[in-house]
DNA sequence: TTATTATGTCAACGCGTGTTGACGAAGCGC
DNA sequence: GCGCTTCGTCAACACGCGTTGACATAATAA
């Protein structure tokens, strides 16, 4: 599926890499529970059993594959601009028609695709708190800044999952510009005002 | 889990509907793929060999428990009407606190948390668009009619993933007004204008 | 070189799953 | 009573999963 990397032999520190790249990958476009050490493996190049040997299992390496070690996804915005780069998240993040999400958006993806699965919603739920949900409500004020970052994260949820498993919403380059913009009116909607109680 | 039901021995056809039921209920709090067919035949009192020999495996089992011999979900909705309703739909579906769904919108819950599995998705997406999609858009006019209901499953599909799997939005009753609130105008956002192009 | 460590390979385990076939037992007509 | 069909029970299977331990081989040091 992914071309293998080779001449990587007996280098620890590059094969742990290419495991971890390879997860991200896969836990982005299939999901947590959707996918095989064996697959993630393979696609890496490498043999199953380092998985496990190198993470420690399965679910540390969904630990590692969403920490925040890339860049975050709400630096530099201002409040105002918060609905065009909702939008602009999840129109983006298949930039390639349909595979290879963007780099800097993959985590958004894992964490939509692995919310269902008991052994990941733990890990998915602190990991969206912190990547997404905190720096929405953070970019907001007043009361029942959480409650509309919550309704965000629901679009975003919301939206991933219908393209994901219902292949709705394609985002073709026709329609991208109209979908666009009825996406930043519903996140105007849900930051302009949600649980003002 | 639920009380198993008794002096039922020896009727197929009582014994083929305490199944369904239990699987109805199941997959609609768990989703299909966190659920075995042993708990669903333990909740239903029946042995698990059961299932298979009646519904012929897993998968005709939830084509059988989102078929429509449930009253619909959208009928004598006046469009105005639609986005009162689909609140309703969320916020009334977990009526007794977190378990049991009220039976009406049992299937809906079926479908949002089934949606991931590869298994399950496409008798899932069969089953959204001939029961949530079709009867939104059919209650819409002119062009992209097909887009806004989809932005109408999208938040659907979000809110449902956010209380089941990250455990916000729990709709307590100080916040529900509010929220309810919040969700309207949300759906009148994504039906308002949506992909008119 | 040889010895030692680091890295990768292989086969197998234990577990849970959905499913199936053989058997037992109840209902019912004769 | 017997015979036959229907219904339920039990044990086992085959499969895929994550994981582990024993072994082989490359890199490195003595």
């Amino acid at each position: 599926m992914f071309p293998p990397i080779q001449a990587r032999l007996r280098n620890a520190a590059a094969t742990r890499q290419a495991i971890l790249d390879s997860a991200r990958r896969h836990f982005a476009r299939e999901g947590y529970d959707n996918v095989g050490l064996r697959e993630i493996a393979g696609d890496a190049g490498v043999d199953p059993a380092l998985v496990s040997r190198y993470f420690g299992g399965k679910e540390r390496l969904l630990k590692e594959a969403v920490r925040s070690d890339t860049p975050p996804l709400f630096e530099g915005i201002r409040p105002a601009d918060l609905p065009a780069h909702l939008a602009g998240l999840l129109l983006e993040d298949e930039g390639d028609g349909c595979g290879n999400a963007a780099e800097k958006t993959e985590r958004l993806l894992i964490l939509l695709r692995s919310a269902s699965s008991p052994r990941a919603s733990e890990i998915v739920r602190e990991a969206a708190g912190e990547d997404i949900l905190r720096p929405i409500a953070a970019l907001l004020d007043g009361a029942g800044a959480e409650a509309r970052a919550s309704l965000c994260l629901a679009i975003l949820v919301g939206v991933g999952m219908l393209r994901s498993a219902f292949g709705l919403l394609p985002a073709r380059r026709t329609e991208q510009a109209a979908l666009r913009a009825a996406l930043e009116r519903l996140f105007e909607a849900a930051l302009g005002d949600a649980g003002r109680d």
